[in-house]
DNA sequence: TAGGTCTTTGGTCCTAGGACCACGTACCCG
DNA sequence: CGGGTACGTGGTCCTAGGACCAAAGACCTA
């Protein structure tokens, strides 16, 4: 921590960019070297200053949030930006982690946990409110499990245990165009190549 | 930072650990009050050492990390769980992500900015490897495009003209059941409830 | 023994019937 | 007029045959 990092505070609140500054004005190596109070004045602070990290609010007029940050990441050798945001509605700030934030805090961190988000960013790490990683974890990519039907399980698990196509038909009373039929409705559904591969999904699964 | 925070290292290899441990006796704030190598041993000393940070590696015999971190996100008042690992494959991480870890960084972090992850942490942010990001936003399952079927393609653009079952039926010269047959195979596939959303979707993709 | 043909096995796509279930609508009756 | 019922439509799950295709093994011959 020899060289301060160097971080630039944009809030359309002068309120907020001081509470912020005092805050930070207080942490060791880390050195507040401007302010902007919306997105086309942050860009071009962004450019004129340099800063490591530039802290950023999503709800400004004008060039709103998002689209600085979109901005600022178009520039050469971008700095870090930490989304520091007052609402609590996590979605919203989804299409900022998609535009390369680095982070994304809440306003009602205390100082040190500021910081220690500041220090995480600038040493290239992507640091998120848990929030927002539960609905990226959860909500948008929903995991969906495959789902398999009660008789495709009960397939799948005659084939977990090395049977063929022909004995599984005689062992369920099916013919054996039946159990073709569902061994690639479950391939299909588990998402693999062959039959060996879905075996092996099975015992991961535990469903031997 | 007055009381430090009490980290955990848990890993396979005795030099990873000692390298962790000598890593981080330089850092200031910062204590390791124990070992493990692990699975199960790392959930009896988390129970007995009461540490604030648990730095785990996710590959290791026996309990495996991932298990690990369920079982000791399962302790009442549990520490934050830093994951820590050498393999750049980001896909194998998920998992635990989903898990509930706090955080995850490859092996190769050089000192600080492990100290910075570690204070991210204890604070309650949760903080990832950039690439697990994308990963997470660009949506886990690689947005594999839904592979229809000739024939489903057909019947798609059908029901994208807003027609029924019957007149598809009438049209292509098929049996009603057959068409409900590739309609409910195509719902399946573009993973949507019913024949509007799947018109909808086949407008979105030009497919009308 | 090497190579080619023949057969089995696995798998896909398209077809389709039967048994059900859910939902909405129209109709009829008290 | 309100409510129940019957019907049409959409959809699911299980079943299965036919036409094909690919890969692997068996067998046979030079």
């Amino acid at each position: 921590m020899s060289e301060p990092i160097r971080v630039l505070v944009v809030d359309d609140h002068p309120v907020v960019r001081q509470g912020l500054r005092t805050f930070l004005d207080v942490q060791d190596g880390i050195q507040v070297v401007g302010e902007a109070s919306d997105g086309a004045t942050c860009v071009s602070q962004v450019e004129r200053l340099r800063p490591d990290v530039v802290l950023l609010d999503l709800r400004m007029p004008g060039v709103d949030g998002t689209e600085a940050l979109r901005r600022v990441r178009a520039l050469p050798d971008p700095p870090k930006v930490l989304v520091v945001t007052s609402f609590t509605e996590p979605s919203a700030v989804l299409p900022a982690v998609r535009a390369g934030a680095a982070g994304y805090v809440y306003k009602d961190v205390d100082p040190s946990a500021l910081a220690a988000a500041i220090r995480a960013v600038h040493a290239g790490h992507v640091l998120l409110h848990p929030d927002v990683v539960r609905l990226l974890a959860a909500g948008d990519a929903p995991t969906r499990e495959p789902a398999l039907t009660a008789r495709e399980r009960e397939v799948l698990a005659e084939v977990a245990r090395g049977r063929s196509n022909r004995e599984i038909a005689r062992s369920l009373s099916l013919s054996e165009k039946t159990v073709k039929t569902h061994v690639s409705a479950i391939l299909g559904k588990l998402d693999v190549q062959d039959r060996t591969q879905a075996a092996l999904y099975a015992v991961r699964a535990g469903l031997v």
